[in-house]
DNA sequence: GTTCTGACTAGGA
DNA sequence: CTCCTAGCCAGAA
């Protein structure tokens, strides 16, 4: 499997990351709403293979559990505990199935998103 | 240049 | 509700 290097993460990767620094704490944001606001809508793989191969050294200034699936449920099925866990330390909640309110939680872009990251 | 993969998604059964 | 499918795309080999 071709799986990102931990370190190198050149364009794309770079830039899911930039967005997921900006979800702030107590929200969530989706791979496709990332994907989306990096005008490559479909690409929303891609933002999880990035979050996925998110370099440990940025680890601490990405806050990689705040984006989850579009139906309001996380995703990651390696630590899905870890990141639930952050959630919930965070006030977000989850009903038994494991899903969130998005109306409550949803992260919405700031306007001004687009001028303060380089897409 | 090709091939393959997945922390995805929308749509259908 | 859950399960399955096809389409998706950047990056690595």
């Amino acid at each position: 499997m071709a799986r990102p290097s931990a370190v190198s993460t050149p364009s794309f990767f770079a830039r899911v990351y930039a967005v997921v620094r900006l979800v702030p704490k107590g929200k969530v944001a989706t791979y496709g709403q990332i994907a989306t606001i990096l005008e490559h809508p479909r690409a929303a793989r891609t933002v999880g293979w990035a979050l996925n191969g998110l370099p440990a050294h940025l680890a601490g200034k990405v806050p990689w559990h705040r984006v989850i699936n579009a139906q309001g449920r996380v995703s990651n099925t390696a630590n899905v505990a870890e990141q639930t866990r952050r959630l919930r330390r965070e006030g977000i909640r989850f009903d038994r199935h494991g899903y969130c309110d998005m109306r409550r939680y949803g992260w919405e872009p700031p306007p001004d998103l687009r001028k303060r990251i380089k897409l």
